[in-house]
RNA sequence: AGGCAAGUAGCUCAGGGGGAGAGCGCCAUCCUGACGCGGUGGAUGUCCAGGGUUCAAAUCCCUGCUUGCCUACCA
């Protein structure tokens, strides 16, 4: 037998890095195409190829990775599918910031040689996520690794592009879209984000055309008067009902524009009269598509008037805006300016100020495909954990508008969309097509726009596994077992996914999709660079190692609940690390001469019979946890057991086996409970803490396997099911704990030795406290320990009441009877409490003919045990009493 | 403007119709054979407020207050 030792103390920074290896080399991660076991599969939301990981995505990796390794140590063909995701205008930025560095700009380069940079940057720069991902234990399937740009992905985005083209689900179209005069692309809604700006309202006068009167309309932006085309009033406002159909003279432009009737308008704001500008307002878009308005646009993508409007021509949205206020000014047409609060678009990825712009998209028709990814949820084909959020998404699902699914960028999926130069015929293929099928003539043009990023993150549950191929990965892992990804995507990813899963595959893409909560920080805000309250995941992991930041982030998610991360908390599991290898110190020394071989072993003793009902509780716990994504409480299961039962009770009590005269079958007997409870131990807490766990455990295991990761998760054994071991050892428990309150009220010293009396009610009971002796002497510190039923308790002792046992522990030579008669007294108190309360309750005729029997027999018991333990205490004072005379 | 969630120990948070819990912090004590990154013991609560349902409410319902978030965005 070899001697087994461990160091010191567990060293993290060495350790994970050696065993990430140890697990790759082994191919460990890996799973069968196809194969017996049962599948279970999750998709990486896969992080922006320029991204770094961020709290959010320990957060998001660290529940996947939990997940995976438990389903894996469960027996199923376990895949966890890892890639990247090619982030449209994320990346462009970086490189063209790179360009211009330089002294470039990607027009400077023409198309191709960008894109050709962009390919070298990602080879150069990209994806140093993914090595992050590894140093949080992340066990994904590398071999599999996917990016949306590589070939198979980007044929997938082509395939799904033209079969919803074929069906008319794809239109092409000049619409008002969402404008980033900076990023110079149309982005969808849902990149738009809403901040509050302090602004102003402007009240402008649009004189009637006939020279008699005027209408006000206020604005927020002014300097779109330059393109108004009409005046809006509501049709059942009785102020305007003369005046619609009649034209006023729209200022600085002089120009007749015509007042028309909209529902659109409310007439209790301001005037109750609006002035429409359908190339720069959504809202006035679509009221001139309604009445045939002509649609002016005075600004281009880069936020400058352009020739329609007039000398103002050539300056910045808000030059032009200061320009025409002083102009409106000076014509006096200015009637008040007020401030005003309003929300303003911005570009989600650079803040700028979204410019409401008419432009030729590509949009998908989406309400078709939503209505079949909401009765998915409804039919309970993908379960959405927790349940909270259906409401969310089916709110959303059922507002939902077109989706602008093309960018005026050049990195990303180009729209396989050509023009035929000789005959104006519109190709949509898969393939580059060469030639006009109509006229054959060969000057072809590529659409320029390329597709919105989330397109093909649409199809990640199934592009990913080889789609539009068959290949058996597909069939094997599709639809997938679980998504784990942030609330916050459930709108730009989740449901996207859920639509073009059905669309394409005919069955949705996942059965649950589990949404966790935002990583704030200690005073609930959302951690930002700026605000540089952020925490950094690789410096907690450098600092405290990734088993203590991984079971933190695990201890913290509980559901619908924000994550407030606080560095102390994760300083805090790194102590319980540190106490599970020193657990397992002790535990290698005490296994040190086990003869695991031999046949003659006694029965386990009660400490042993203990711990395995414990630990079949334990095993319950996470298991049942796990399964319904509770990770807090799987996390504080296991705490719960490994330090509090295994390391504060087990450990100790199983010491008379190793340190006191014991038989030899009596130590291998607890030897071998040692052995198993802390290899389980090790089992049941590997998918959380995987590095710490396979370095304890391939010092410990003795069998072939390679790898905890791929042994077995524990399963709750019915054999170890043990009520009455459990009830004994509460008994014994009980009475070490009322001698060590005794001893620490009382101020006895630790190194004092007891002569404790116990006066039990019965011979069962004395059995029990006998049989449990050594324990007892051992663990309270005694003497001696003398137990009879019914003793009459003696003099000078503190008394300790566990139901109708009583501990008296002689305070010799140091009788401090004040501080016992007040430590009785607060006892006393408290017994007096629950007295009240519980007759109280019986007494109550409704309680008695109402209640459920359980709870009335309960009551009685607690009645009964209060009486007892009442008088006992009451007894004990009084005895003091008569001593101090 | 609508919607959702939350208000529980000093802090961070579990729990969820019948005896208020954990971790950290705090106090006291201990250099007991793995662990001071430890052991042992202890103190601490108007479970946001008000009302209702119930034999019984921290828990369910209503109202309000506060906070956070989401959706929409009316010039």
């Amino acid at each position: 037998m070899t001697k087994r030792e461990l160091s010191k103390s567990f060293e993290p920074q060495e350790a994970e890095k050696r065993l990430y290896e140890y697990w790759l080399k082994r191919n460990l991660f890996h799973a069968q195409d196809e194969s017996e076991a049962k599948a279970f599969s999750i998709v990486i939301p896969p992080p922006n190829v320029t991204g770094m990981l961020h709290m959010g995505h320990a957060l998001n990796n660290t529940l996947q990775d939990v997940i995976i390794r438990f389903k894996r140590m469960q027996g199923y063909n376990t895949l966890w599918m890892p890639g990247m995701d090619h982030a449209g205008i994320a990346t462009q930025n970086v490189v063209e910031q790179e360009l211009a560095r330089e002294g470039k700009s990607r027009h400077d380069l023409g198309r191709e040689k960008f894109i050709a940079r962009v390919w070298e940057w990602k080879e150069k720069y990209g994806g140093v996520i993914i090595n992050q991902l590894k140093r949080l234990g992340c066990s994904c399937d590398w071999d599999r690794e996917r990016f949306t740009m590589d070939e198979g992905l980007s044929k997938a985005v082509r395939e799904v592009f033209v079969r919803l083209y074929n069906e008319d689900m794809i239109y092409q179209g000049d619409y008002i879209v969402n404008w980033c005069p900076r990023c110079h692309t149309a982005i969808s809604d849902l990149e738009v984000e809403f901040k509050q700006d302090q602004s102003f309202l402007w009240d402008i006068r649009y004189p009637f055309a006939d020279g008699k009167g005027e209408i006000i309309v206020a604005t927020t932006r002014p300097e779109t008067m330059l393109g108004d085309t009409a005046v809006a009033v509501n049709p059942n406002d009785d102020r305007y009902t003369d005046v619609v159909g009649k034209y006023v003279i729209l200022p600085l432009m002089n120009k007749k524009i015509p007042i028309i009737a909209d529902d659109y308008v409310t007439a209790d704001f301001g005037s109750g009269a609006v002035k429409i500008t359908p190339g720069s307002d959504p809202n006035d878009f679509a009221i001139a598509q309604r009445h045939n308005l002509e649609i002016i646009t005075i600004i281009d993508g880069h936020g400058i008037i352009n020739e329609q409007g007039g000398v103002y021509k050539g300056l910045d949205r808000y030059e032009a805006r200061q320009k025409v206020i002083a102009d409106l000014e000076k014509g006096k047409y200015l009637v008040k300016t007020e401030p005003y609060i309003h929300s303003i678009g911005q570009c989600y990825r650079c803040k700028t100020d979204i410019e409401p712009m008419v432009s030729k998209q590509w949009f998908v028709k989406i309400k078709p495909l939503a209505k079949q990814a909401i009765a998915a949820i409804v039919k309970g084909k993908t379960k959405i954990v927790p349940g909270t959020w259906e409401a969310t998404y089916f709110e959303w699902m059922n507002n939902i508008r077109d989706w602008c699914i093309s960018r005026q960028l050049w990195w990303g999926h180009r729209i396989p969309v050509w023009y035929c130069a000789g005959c104006n015929k519109v190709i949509v293929s898969t393939t580059d097509p060469d030639k006009c099928p109509d006229c054959g003539g060969t000057k072809l043009r590529q659409d320029e726009d390329v597709l919105d990023t989330w397109f093909s993150s649409a199809l990640w549950p199934f592009s990913t596994l080889g789609w539009p191929k068959k290949t058996k990965a597909l069939k094997t892992f599709y639809p997938t077992s679980l998504l784990i990804t942030g609330f916050d995507i459930l709108f730009f990813w989740v449901a996207r996914m859920m639509m073009m899963g059905i669309y394409v595959m005919k069955e949705v893409p996942f059965k649950d999709v589990y949404l966790h909560a935002l990583v704030r920080d200690e005073k609930g805000e959302k951690m930002s660079k700026s605000k540089g309250n952020s925490i950094d995941p690789l410096v907690m992991i450098d600092k405290y190692g990734t088993d203590a930041f991984r079971f933190t982030l695990t201890a913290y998610t509980a559901q619908g609940r924000d994550v407030r991360m606080s560095e102390e908390r994760i300083e805090g599991y790194k102590f319980f690390v540190n106490k599970i290898w020193n657990a397992a110190k002790l535990t290698l020394v005490n296994l040190e001469d086990f003869d695991e071989k031999s046949a003659v072993i006694a029965e386990d003793s009660l400490p042993d019979k203990w711990i395995k009902a414990r630990l079949n509780r334990a095993i319950e716990e996470v298991t049942g946890s796990l399964d319904e994504y509770r990770f807090n409480d799987a996390a504080a299961a296991i705490y719960r057991f490994v330090w509090h039962e295994f390391c504060d009770w087990y450990l100790e009590l199983s010491k008379p086996a190793f340190y006191s005269k014991v038989s030899p079958e009596q130590r291998r007997a607890t030897q071998r409970t040692l052995q198993d409870i802390f290899k389980t131990m090790l089992h049941l807490l590997h998918p959380f803490m995987p590095f710490v766990t396979e370095e304890l455990w391939q010092v410990l295991n003795r069998s072939d396997e390679k790898s905890i990761m791929v042994s077995s998760f524990p399963e709750a054994n019915k054999e170890w099911e043990n009520a009455s071991a459990e009830k004994e050892m509460e008994l014994l428990m009980d009475i070490i704990t009322s001698v060590r309150n005794i001893r620490g009220e009382m101020r006895i010293p630790p190194s004092q030795k007891l002569q404790v009396m116990i006066s039990v009610p019965d011979k069962e009971i004395k059995g029990m406290v006998d049989a449990g002796k050594d324990y007892l002497v051992n663990l309270a510190n005694l003497e001696t320990l003398t137990a009879e039923v019914a003793l009459v308790e003696p003099k000078g002792v503190a008394t300790g009441v566990i139901g109708s046992l009583l501990v008296f522990v002689p305070l010799a030579g140091i009788v401090d009877i004040a501080g016992e008669k007040a430590r009785l007294q607060k006892e006393i108190v408290k017994v007096k409490k629950d007295l009240e309360q519980c007759s109280r309750k019986l007494s109550n005729q409704d309680f008695m003919e109402k209640a459920a029997a359980a709870i009335i027999k309960k009551e009685e018991e607690k009645l009964k045990d209060s009486q007892d333990r009442h008088a006992a205490l009451e007894s004990a004072f009084n005895k003091l009493k008569d001593i101090e005379g």
